[in-house]
DNA sequence: CGGGAGATTGAGCGTCCTCAACAGCAGTGG
DNA sequence: CCACTGCTGTTGAGGACGCTCAATCTCCCG
């Protein structure tokens, strides 16, 4: 489990600088030299803590702010008017949420931590007028969401073609890929998520995504022990995922 | 191949002004403020025609532009390595295409004309360029690609939680309003699409497609010969596609 | 009129869902 | 200390929705 960043500041505890982040290659600072960098970190209010199952954000409310990962991880949602909920999105550190929202005033999902979680909050008109005097920075913005709608393209993909192992070979894979990506063991790591999770995110049942988990163990695919997951074959999942790239 | 920017004057017969354009309210023009869209329309090129099953872009291609549908109707799609196919969006006059490529130095999709269709072209590095200048175009590229985002997940939701028979009536429900929107009849219209593609869109097979097709018939929901569809009962539809939104 | 693509209809089967029981584990309180 | 409770995850049996395969039909276009 990710421990949340510990910030050595006298001053503020909660406050940390872009500078300093070991994310600020993954996040909104990578998009920006470094002595541009004070401006972003002026409208960056840092370090908000929530508990795991604590809102972010909540559906139908003010929409105001993004949210950048810094620590922990979240799950997105929306939900229907009949109550239903599909998970739209897994975030890890150095991840971007709410950009699904920017078209109205209101979020169109919810985001929820899955374990103690920090974010950064990016208030959305700073972050607009900031944009528009930053061409780098609207170009990663840009970019960003372009990477988002992709990977709902992705997502739909994966829902409409492949079956229930090939969708949870791919989620494992990203979530590997993701890992490592944050100089973190990508063979060896602990779900952040519940089966639950997985399963609606995937559009499964419970039970199928716990049938397919023992399976790729009986396989030596995997060993599973509750939510740590240890990557015994890669190359064999990549080859059960197929063409299947899961970006959860 | 970046074409010097044709002045919009009324020489050609196939440049018309943003000014007069019966779609301003529904693309890029909606943004701006009459006297500013002259600024808009110095770095769009307008008119481009395409036939049926003609290329718009092409998949991992330089990405040069985005699109704004004036006629007709586009199918955009990615293809995974095994050569497969998914649809992402089908994309009426008015819509934008090329919002997911906005990430990449190529096109993440295809868009094929579905139907003879002229298309607007906006140059990416100078729409950029443009939006950093004018907020309210920013803002509104932001609430495009949010809106892009927020339909990859509506389409998730479908493909993941609803049968055949939901996804098809989502999916009817929104070219009706979207041809209601341009002041057409929201319960008589041509599908621009074949069955495979529906199929192919709602991770469906044609024959499903085509028996969902009979059976609303029979039901007396929609009268269908080919891809004259008519609408008769939009709310037993809509009791049938229940929460799911779908926007192709 | 013939060829071919698109669309429809039928039969059989497979994947995954549903329902149900059970196991493991943590927290709670007697 | 242990029963009690609740939550999460696992396993089994049966059934349904939609896919596959195949034949037929329709319509368009040469």
């Amino acid at each position: 489990m990710a421990q949340p960043i510990r910030l050595h500041r006298a001053t503020s505890p909660l406050k940390a600088s872009c500078h300093q982040c070991s994310l600020s290659n993954l996040c909104l600072p990578l998009a920006i030299e470094e002595n541009e960098l004070d401006r972003l970190e002026d409208i960056v209010q840092q370090g908000r803590m929530f508990n795991r199952g604590e809102h972010i954000f909540e559906q139908s409310t003010a929409f105001r702010a993004c949210y950048a990962v810094r620590s922990g991880s979240v799950k997105t949602s929306i939900i229907t008017e009949s109550g239903e909920e599909q998970i739209t999105g897994f975030f890890m550190p150095g991840e971007l949420i709410g950009l699904d929202s920017m078209s109205n005033t209101t979020y169109a999902s919810t985001a929820k931590a899955l374990e103690r979680t920090s974010v950064c909050e990016f208030p959305i008109h700073k972050l607009e007028e900031l944009t528009g005097k930053m061409p780098e920075l609207q170009h990663h913005m840009y970019h960003l969401m372009s990477q988002e709608i992709q990977n709902g393209h992705q997502l739909a993909m994966l829902l409409s073609k492949n079956t229930a192992e090939e969708r949870i070979a791919a989620l494992l894979l990203s979530l590997s890929s993701r890992f490592q990506r944050r100089r973190m063991s990508g063979t060896n790591f602990c779900l952040p998520m519940a089966r639950s999770d997985i399963a609606n995110f995937l559009g499964l049942a419970v039970e199928t995504v716990s049938r397919v988990f023992t399976r790729f163990q009986n396989q030596g695919l995997i060993k599973a022990r509750g939510r740590e997951v240890e990557l015994l074959d890669v190359d064999a999942l990549q080859l059960v995922a197929r063409d299947s790239s899961c970006q959860g």
